[in-house]
DNA sequence: GCCGTTTTCGGCCCGACTGTTTTCAGTCG
């Protein structure tokens, strides 16, 4: 029983509570033990078999806690079985509809016996909810409109989408008539993995001018809203921008607003309520008069705390961190030195080994380590052992030959079902740097795949697990093993962790990076570079460390070259 | 259903926009 599992629970009590029109704050108390659930990076199945006491986690009281204990024991508890009997079973998939929330569900339901999504379409399509009172013709509209973005998956986008969008949206803007600064905010700005939609903020010099020079921007297909506070649109590629005017007095006010994450918004607002203060998007006030707003820096300062990264955003932990003056200095793009995952052709990969550190060295990096496949991939033509002491002894002497530049003969290993390793012993120990992944038996059950994992990490010849949880953004879920042990294991062991900066890995990911940092391991950011353009992806590799709150020391490929090789050679 | 320097009861974040209404409910973020 997965932590997302509990979670799906939760939420789906929450969605028939909802529907059926339940008091609404015991609703919200399902959807932030959802929350907290999903976050959680331990197991709650090891939690509860190791006796710990769940009510200790936030929004867990008694009742949650014992069903907590239910599902894990049963798969499901009592309390969503009988909701499920009192409602079709299909019928909360209704509030995915964007535009259609639990009321009309209901209404829906009641009025014209829509049960799923495909009554709901046929419904919409026929004319027939137009005559429903309190619904209209436009609101049949949207209801079309929610059921195709939500077929076409315009859902979210991945983060290196969001971030050439984002750039896209910034090249329009500079220069536009009646703009004076704009801002990307919502959940870009905190670096999620995957992003909804764009939150555009724009200080406006003159609001009928920018709202027009917005309307002009090329991708836009079609305007949602546009109102005098905000223009919303649905670009060509089907992600919504957000375009909000704000005042300079209530710039950073609004920043922290539009930046979230929600929950973490919701903390300050408690917070500032708390001091008889009112925090909103416009400022913080004291009864009518603002005494913040122009910076968020001002803001949360006003409320006692740091300045807190959009990343730690998140209700982590980050105000009371923020309030004690803990927050961590989080690592930067710049303190990296190297990159420590990088493929040839030789196997899979579409440069040279000339090619990829040339790059490398216009990066400005002072390492990096190619480490192509092993025979067991045989799709990317993975190396036997003597092919690949024949490669290691080329980049050595490859290497010899750069000034003030240092190729690390590696090898990304793979883990065999059982957790062997698919190469001889001597030849691994033989290299600089030995990265070590699973690209197969993915579905393993999770006590087989943590044995497996704990075996290849005590190989005493792997340096770094790479990619740590096999998963593709949207593609692939996880794979499932006793992280915790694992996580131990490789302390143990001296064994770092990858931060696989591929867009559809980021892998470690965020709250993993946070929990491994908590047990003292060290990570490495590296890009799995299959193209010397890949060695770019760094940056999105770096905005996951910064998410699970990593320093500059928490990060191995910070090191100098010769630090590094000093590093190294202690193992 | 959770939670506590207003603590075991009585609170629980805040505002904008749309579409349908003649003053507001529903939804979203």
């Amino acid at each position: 029983m997965e932590n997302s599992q509990v979670a799906a629970i939760f939420d789906e009590i929450a969605d028939i509570l909802e529907i059926q029109g339940e008091n609404v704050f015991r609703i919200r108390s399902y959807r932030n033990a959802a929350r907290s659930v999903g976050d959680l990076p331990e197991r709650l199945e090891d939690l509860a078999a190791a006796g710990k006491d769940l009510t200790e986690l936030p929004g867990i009281g008694e009742s949650l806690a014992e069903k907590i204990h239910e599902i894990i024991a049963g798969g499901t508890c009592k309390t969503l079985e009988d909701l499920r009997r009192q409602l079709p079973p299909h019928l909360t998939d209704l509030l995915k509809v964007k535009g259609l929330g639990p009321k009309r569900a209901r209404i829906l339901y009641e009025k014209l016996r829509i049960k799923s999504l495909a009554d709901l379409k046929k419904a919409a399509a026929a004319g027939k909810i137009r005559d429903i009172e309190g619904m209209g013709e436009k609101t049949e509209q949207n209801i079309l409109r929610g059921l195709a973005t939500l077929e076409s998956e315009a859902g979210r986008i991945g983060v290196k989408q969001a971030a050439e969008q984002a750039e896209s949206i910034g090249r329009h803007l500079r220069g536009a008539k009646g703009v004076r600064r704009w801002e990307v905010t919502g959940s870009f700005r905190r670096r999620r993995e995957t992003v909804g939609d764009l939150d555009v903020l724009v200080e406006v010099t003159d609001r009928e001018a920018a709202a027009q020079a917005i309307l002009a921007y090329e991708p836009i297909e079609e305007t949602i809203a546009s109102g005098g506070e905000k223009v919303s649109v649905r670009l060509a590629s089907g992600v919504q921008v957000d375009f909000r005017f704000i005042e300079a007095d209530a710039w950073g006010a609004a920043m922290m607003y539009f930046t979230g994450s929600k929950a973490h918004n919701i903390v300050l607002r408690k917070r500032a309520q708390k001091e008889g203060l009112k925090l909103n998007e416009y400022g913080l006030f004291r009864g009518a008069k603002r005494v913040a707003g122009r910076s968020e820096k001002e803001v949360f300062k006003a409320l006692g705390l740091e300045w807190i990264p959009p990343e730690l955003r998140e209700d982590r932990g980050e105000v009371e961190a923020a309030e004690k003056g803990n927050l961590p200095k989080l690592i930067e793009r710049d303190d990296l030195r190297g990159d420590l995952h990088a493929h040839t052709s030789l196997t899979d990969g579409a440069g040279t080994l000339e090619e990829m550190v040339e790059a490398a060295r216009r990066r400005g990096y002072e390492y990096l380590a190619i480490t192509d496949h092993s025979k067991a991939v045989t799709v990317a033509h993975g190396l036997g052992d003597d092919a690949l002491r024949r490669h290691a002894d080329r980049i050595r002497e490859y290497s010899a030959g750069l000034k003030k530049f240092w190729v690390l003969a590696g090898v990304e290993v793979d883990i065999l079902k059982d957790g062997q390793l698919d190469l001889q012993e001597k030849t691994l120990a033989g290299l600089d740097w030995v990265v070590a992944s699973v690209h197969s038996a993915f579905e393993q059950a999770e006590a087989k795949m943590t044995d497996r994992l704990i075996a290849a990490v005590r190989s005493g010849v792997v340096h770094c697990l790479g990619h740590p949880f096999g998963r593709l953004i949207g593609k692939r879920d996880p794979i499932r093993f006793d992280a915790d042990r694992v996580f131990a294991a490789c302390r143990e062991a001296g064994v770092y962790l990858e931060i696989n900066a591929y867009p559809d890995r980021l892998d470690l990911p965020d709250v993993y990076c946070k929990r491994a940092r908590e047990l003292g391991l060290t990570m490495a950011i590296a890009t799995d570079s299959h193209r010397t353009t890949d060695l770019d992806l760094m940056e999105f590799g770096v905005w996951v460390a910064r998410r699970g709150w990593l320093e500059k020391g928490d990060v191995l490929n910070t090191l100098s070259a010769a630090a590094l090789r000093k590093r190294l050679s202690r193992k």
